[in-house]
DNA sequence: TAAAGGCATGTAATCGTTTGCGCAAACGAT
DNA sequence: ATCGTTTGCGCAAACGATTACATGCCTTTA
């Protein structure tokens, strides 16, 4: 400890945390002597008596996919700036290891908790989280009382329709994901509107939903594309659907976007590389999982208030799959920048 | 405290940890009373009498980075199997930010320090870690007396050179990342092996170094397209740069392969997909972060021990970016598994 | 001058575990 | 019956901070 310096046990605790009052001369002598001696207070036995850590914690479905990365990095960013630290809980998407990850920050004391997975609903959450602090990424868990921070999915997918649209299309496919989650629900959700304000049916086999995976994507695709709806346009709910389409059209000679225009949810960096360069929805996943962290630590600063639910903006970005007419060196300058 | 249950204060501890001698008895009492009151010890009590915390930090430069991501999965996912919680800070490559990282970790009293990224030596990480336990990934630090898991970087530039000098190319050109780094270092030590040992020259225009971002490979590949050593095959050190390249040829209307084969470290899981789809070398990025885990942890465990630089081995997947011929099947059938 | 109040600091309890030490009972051997 | 030796468990001291309370000094005020 400290005391070794000026004289005093309490005092330097009280110096150190600009608690109490001090006389500004032995402030001085402790600051002193806290740098002589590197002096660096336990966090672990500061936590034991305050019972919070300033540590959160955040549970992703799947750390090494692009998406959830960014929004680790961008939560992550806030965090270290506000003082905090970021474990991190890579849980699957299994109700139960979800569940003990969420027990295990719990358990390790943690300020708050930032989750992007939900597999089940509110009231497990509650019953599981007690009074701490909780933000959802991605997700909206309704009736939980907490915040979140989503993507304004269904315009995403409403401005992809209605650009297919005004390229002249009308029979518009979807493939799209899983609907046990916010993203998938609210991506199809927008697709039936869009379609549905463009005055254009959809049939059952105009549409197809799957998991979030390149391959589903794929045998989604040739589903539709083997039907008898056959469409001019098709719409995917992530890049990950894309590639999928894009390897269907492919392995059915059809040329992208004369034959089959693409448009997609997700803008990742080598969309403008790819061939045809990808239209895409884009976002900005990294402020995202900043806002969640922002808004996780004013709940815990602020526990009584009741979290909002936040949307994250999005924008469409034509390229060449959707049947825009561009020039190459367009697609280069957004990737060379 | 469950001590309300049977009758004991620190026997409950060393029945629930198995210490000291116990009677059959007393542990079952003390278990049932636990499971009852949903008993949890808190971790952070116990971290400050123990001096240790079951947490580990991992520091990488850029978590959004899919290839940091990919390691992040791995060394979580051993890490929960083990036990352990892990920290992540996200330190970017400034080495005051890597440092104070890794400052914050051992205050919080980590029981070990995963590290991807090392802006300065041996004798300033010796001094922050102090004895704690230390593995470095995709970096190796001579001298620190610590475990590494890195890849055999001029290996696999090496099989990429080798199979472009297979197809006949003599004037191979190579695109590398900064050389402060051990991928940097040893990839371009590859190349200049490589060449030699296939009887090639390397003029001083024939390669460039820069950082490892797309904007950064397509200036590189355009310098070294303009000067007078006119390559027809190109080897990247990272997909990023490969991107690079692949704009500065479409900016350059060089067809690839036929104007220029281009083969690349790195493979992605879009590299089939591009056109045409890129020759890569593959390695297992996230049971490389596993393996490193799992040699922290030994090195918890076995503070004695010596750590020992492990090495991911590395394969070649020839598609078509390096004049391979393959049917688009191939490509397809890697995407769609 | 004494009472009162404010200021600066020290004392000690506390957070929830682990663990060295010691005591008591049970056991075994002579 | 006596004396070790186990065996089982409680006591209390840590671990390193924070903080309610007490204390003593100094100033102010009547």
């Amino acid at each position: 400890m400290a005391e070794r310096a000026g004289v005093s046990a309490a005092t330097a605790s009280r110096a150190l945390n600009g608690r109490g009052q001090l006389a500004d001369e032995t402030r001085a002598t402790v600051f002193q002597a806290a740098a002589d001696l590197d002096f660096r207070p336990s966090p672990v036995a500061r936590s034991l008596r305050t019972r919070h850590t300033s540590t959160v914690g955040l549970v992703v479905p799947y750390v090494a996919h692009s998406f959830y990365a960014s929004l680790i990095k961008g939560a992550q960013s806030y965090l270290h700036e506000a003082g905090y630290r970021l474990i991190l809980v890579d849980s699957g998407v299994a109700p139960e290891s979800v569940a003990a990850g969420i027990t295990t920050l719990l358990d390790h004391q943690v300020d708050g908790v930032l989750v992007s997975t939900t597999p089940f609903g509110a009231d497990r959450f509650n019953r599981l989280l007690g009074a701490k602090p909780c933000v959802f990424l991605d997700e909206v868990v309704s009736g939980a009382g907490h915040g979140s921070v989503a993507i304004e999915n269904a315009k995403g997918v409403r401005m992809l329709v209605d650009h297919l649209a005004w390229h002249g299309h009308r029979r518009i496919a979807f493939v799209g994901g899983p609907d046990n989650n916010t993203a998938g629900i609210e991506r199809l959700a927008g697709y039936r509107d869009a379609m549905e304000k463009n005055g254009l049916d959809v049939p059952a086999d105009l549409y197809r939903l799957c998991d979030w995976s390149i391959k589903a994507g794929f045998a989604a695709a040739l589903e539709i594309l083997g039907g008898n709806s056959s469409p001019t346009g098709i719409v995917t709910a992530s890049a990950e659907l894309a590639l999928g389409v894009l390897a269907a059209a492919r392995s059915r000679q059809l040329a992208i976007p004369d034959d089959l225009a693409l448009a997609s949810f997700d803008d990742r960096y080598f969309a403008p590389l790819l061939q045809p360069s990808l239209t895409a929805i884009a976002y900005d996943e990294v402020e995202m999982g900043r806002r969640g962290a922002e808004m996780l630590v004013g709940a815990i600063k602020e526990p009584k208030a009741e979290g909002h639910e936040m949307r994250m903006d999005v924008r469409l970005v034509p390229r060449r799959s959707c049947g825009c007419s561009r020039d190459m060196t367009a697609d280069l300058d957004e990737v060379i920048g």
